[in-house]
DNA sequence: GCCGTTTTCGGCCCGACTGTTTTCAGTCG
């Protein structure tokens, strides 16, 4: 049971109860827990074990009697009942926007759905206007939204919710003097690795021409909702977005707001009534007399509550606020700490570009080296390297490297782990290379425990330095490779192996919270983008704000060492 | 179900928007 597969029972009963009509703290309290475990930088069942469940905030001793009942069974009776009582399908329900849990239970009370689909026939064949709360535009709109679930059961890889907002800031910023500033906020600036939706944020006293503006953006499928200070589009490629037009003196409140994420916000609000104050999207005010304290700038409202400034990638109620209030935030590593990239494809084997380009690239970056680090010959999609190929190569990388001024070239592989976890290419070989970096590219799908001796064995091999991509997940596309990560962990730090923050865009793996407990182990890590094409370089900043989300501090991550003192930190056989 | 400088009961984050109503419930972020 991972803390996922926990959090999520939990969820889902939490979203059970409110349809179900409990009380309104009793299935927070249940949201409030997943929340809590999925955030957990260490395996729940290990804090079970040590008896520990207690200590995390919200969980009291009912909850970690349940979260065991999780552990130990893999099922918690109560959620079960709830889905004997109401269908599977009613949590797809639920995800249909202008659907809740009133609507939800009703619909099931009148007409026993039990989909998503359901739901859709119902509304096609107008069954459902005239029900309590229902009427035609109803109908209409949860049409719509059943459409709009079917086709598109959305989320956006980080990258691409980036460059959208980029592109509909830029046409904001046409309006000139109108607009005062433009800012992402959602998760798209916390760094999650996907979004599910835009926020953009503004500053203007015309808020008529701003949303007059924003309807004409040639993107624009579909208005969703209009308000006094807001628009909501679907763009063409699906992505929803609200823009939300604000006053000067309130934007520090609604930055932070529409930041999140939510568990962080109402902590702070929890917070700020402990204080006899009240922290909305507007101000930070007092509650008797509603007198203003603070909501210009974040720094402002973060100062009033107590609380040092908390960086947005950590924003996820992981333990922030608290760390915030007692001076312990971690200084987190930034774009500018970076001198390197340790993993990179040259046209030798899967790349687009020749060593030399790959350099001029980075070097134009401002880094002082990178690796190169082709793949070897089990990867035969990708033309790996043999032994004799492998030499030639660091050969020419060492003969390019020399050319260049005042910037390294590495001479390097990226090996594969083979099924059982021997290298692909021969240790006196492997000997010679300045950086090691291995991954697995083959059996995926093992049992857990051959997959965790498979990579057990492979980090025992002297030569390893670097343990790439360590889960093999693909956003969006492939779930990651079962095995015991802490296991692996526990071993790379006995081995002085590094574990890597793969900036791929549809990677980011290691992800943030097995950053933060491979930090916690005291295994380092190598922040690097996996480039395959000279464009690929720029993909760094999506591992860093990774790392930045997993706590990391520059010395927690080798490549911000100059290039010595890095072939130093390695890990070395000899 | 959790929690406590309002402490063992009675709250639980706050405000806007929509569509249904004719003063408000449900949903969303």
């Amino acid at each position: 049971m991972t803390n996922q597969d926990v959090a999520r029972i939990l969820r889902e009963t939490a979203q059970l109860l409110e349809v179900d009509g409990a009380q309104i703290g009793r299935y927070r309290s249940y949201e409030k827990a997943a929340q809590q475990v999925e955030a957990l930088p260490e395996p729940v069942a290990q804090v079970a074990e040590e008896d520990r469940l207690e200590d995390i905030p919200g969980v009291g001793e009912r909850m970690a009697e349940h979260i065991r009942e999780i552990l130990k069974t893999g099922k918690y009776k109560k959620h079960q009942q709830l889905l004997r009582k109401y269908p599977p399908g009613i949590l797809e329900i639920l995800k249909l926007q202008n659907l809740g849990p009133k609507k939800a239970a009703l619909l099931w009370k009148k007409f026993k759905v039990k989909t998503v689909a359901d739901v859709g026939r119902l509304a096609e064949a107008g069954k459902l206007r005239g029900l309590a709360g229902f009427g035609e535009k109803t109908e209409q709109n949860l049409r719509k939204a059943v459409a709009a679930f079917q086709q598109m059961t959305g989320r956006f890889l980080q990258h691409r919710a980036e460059e959208a907002a980029n592109k509909l800031i830029a046409h904001i910023h046409k309006l000139g003097k109108k607009v005062e500033r433009v800012d992402a906020a959602g998760s798209l600036r916390r760094g999650k690795e996907t979004i599910g939706d835009l926020d953009l944020l503004l500053i203007s006293t015309d808020v008529e021409a701003v949303a007059k503006h924003v309807l004409g953006y040639p993107e624009v499928a579909e208005k969703i909702a209009q308000g006094e200070n807001k628009v909501s589009v679907r763009l063409r490629n699906g992505m929803q977005v609200d823009v939300r037009i604000l006053e000067k003196k309130s934007y520090g409140a609604a930055l932070m707001y529409f930041t999140g994420s939510k568990p962080h916000n109402i902590e702070l609000r929890g917070l700020a009534k402990d204080k006899g104050w009240k922290l909305s999207e507007y101000t930070l005010e007092t509650i008797k007399g509603g007198k203003w304290v603070a909501g210009r700038t974040e720094e402002e409202i973060y100062r009033k509550l107590g609380l040092d400034y908390i960086e947005p990638e950590l924003r996820e109620n992981a333990g922030e606020v608290e760390a915030a209030a007692t001076g312990r935030l971690p200084k987190l590593v930034t774009l500018g700490d970076i001198r390197g990239d340790l993993q990179m494809h040259t046209t030798e084997s899967d790349g687009k570009n020749s060593i030399e380009e790959m350099a001029r690239a980075a070097q134009k970056r401002g880094y002082e080296y990178i690796a190169i680090t082709d793949h070897s010959k089990a990867v035969t999609v990708a033309n790996g390297m043999d032994e004799k190929r492998t030499l030639a190569h660091a050969r020419r990388i060492r003969e390019a490297s020399k050319k260049m001024d005042g910037f390294r070239i590495l001479a390097g592989i990226e090996v594969d782990i083979l099924k059982k976890g021997q290298l692909d290419l021969a240790d006196e070989v492997l000997a010679q290379l300045d950086v090691v970096v291995a991954s697995v590219h083959s059996y995926m799908n093992l049992e857990p425990a051959e997959m965790t001796e498979r990579l057990l064995r492979a980090i025992e091999n002297p030569h390893l330095m670097i343990l790439a991509h360590p889960t093999g997940r693909l956003l969006l596309r492939r779930e990651p490779y079962r095995y015991d990560l802490e296991a692996v962990l526990d071993a790379c730090r006995k081995h002085g192996v590094a574990v890597e923050c793969n900036s791929f865009p549809d990677r980011l793996d290691l992800h943030d919270v097995d950053l933060r407990a491979a930090k916690e182990r005291g295994v380092k890590v190598v922040i690097s983008t996996d480039s395959h094409s000279t464009v690929h370089l720029p993909f760094i900043k999506y591992g860093v704000k990774t790392a930045r989300r997993g706590w990391l501090e520059k010395d927690d991550v080798l490549n911000t060492l100059p290039c010595d003192r890095l072939l130093k930190a390695l890990r070395r056989s000899s």
